[in-house]
DNA sequence: GTATTGGCGGATGACACGCT
DNA sequence: AGCGTGTCATCCGCCAATAC
């Protein structure tokens, strides 16, 4: 038996065990559908230079060109490995850092979804939100020098953009139909086998055939 | 071969809050 | 009061493994 792979950000305890139907897509490893590691990487640059939760900054910069603000909290919940984002608004600091703290974080109190911790007992109060937000923004915070000499991608046309997805979606168009036939190929080179066995043995007719299918 | 189960992950609606 | 924006909880479709 080979060696399973383990991520770096699975937690010790009980769930550091990589289960058979555990998605690619957990601990981590990969991606949301729909966004590639450099685009992930400008998100997390664009949360360090101007906020976290500062959405309308974020698209107005046009770094993340089609990307709408639920694509980004979603992707950035997942950065951060907890789905309560509210105790971070406005921050300006690394959301790989507090994943990195998060993916670790183990104990009856700790629910999770999508490998996101999820806030179970209630929503949080505004005080309680107010004080996680100054403990974090001494804790994690980047200085303002840091964050802003972040240069974020010049903005792509959206011209260019449109095209790009157009010839990739037409790619992808062709493949699928590539992958019919070749599907459609197989089950009738599959049927011709079955007719040429069953005329051979004689043996099963096609009425013997149709009463096996309505048994089933 | 089919049904059931467990879990992931995107979509969505409800809600809170700030602004005008 | 009405509107826009952001957050959070829940729903539901899909997939793979397992049971029968």
């Amino acid at each position: 038996m080979t060696d399973v792979y383990k991520p770096r950000s699975m937690p010790v305890g009980a769930r550091n065990v990589l289960r058979s139907n555990d998605s690619a897509s957990l601990w981590n490893c990969t991606l949301s559908p729909g966004w590639t590691e450099p685009e992930v990487h400008i998100l997390r640059k664009a949360v360090m230079k101007f906020g976290i939760g500062n959405w309308a900054k974020i698209i107005e910069s046009q770094c993340l060109f089609g990307k709408t603000i639920a694509q980004m909290n979603l992707q950035l919940q997942r950065m951060l490995g907890q789905q309560s984002t509210a105790e971070f608004a406005g921050l300006h600091l690394d959301p790989f850092v507090i994943g990195e703290i998060n993916s670790k974080k183990q104990g009856p109190g700790i629910k999770r979804k999508n490998n996101c911790i999820v806030n179970t007992g209630g929503k949080l109060t505004r005080e309680e939100i107010k004080r996680r937000l100054l403990e974090h923004k001494r804790t994690y915070e980047i200085s303002e020098e840091e964050w802003r000499s972040i240069e974020l991608p010049k903005p792509e046309d959206p011209g260019a953009v449109l095209i790009a997805k157009k010839d990739e979606l037409k790619m992808l168009e062709d493949e699928l139909l590539r992958v019919v036939q070749k599907i459609q190929k197989a089950r009738e080179e599959r049927r011709s086998k079955s007719v040429d066995s069953s005329s051979v043995d004689g043996s099963v007719d096609d009425e013997a055939r149709e009463t096996k299918r309505r048994r089933k």
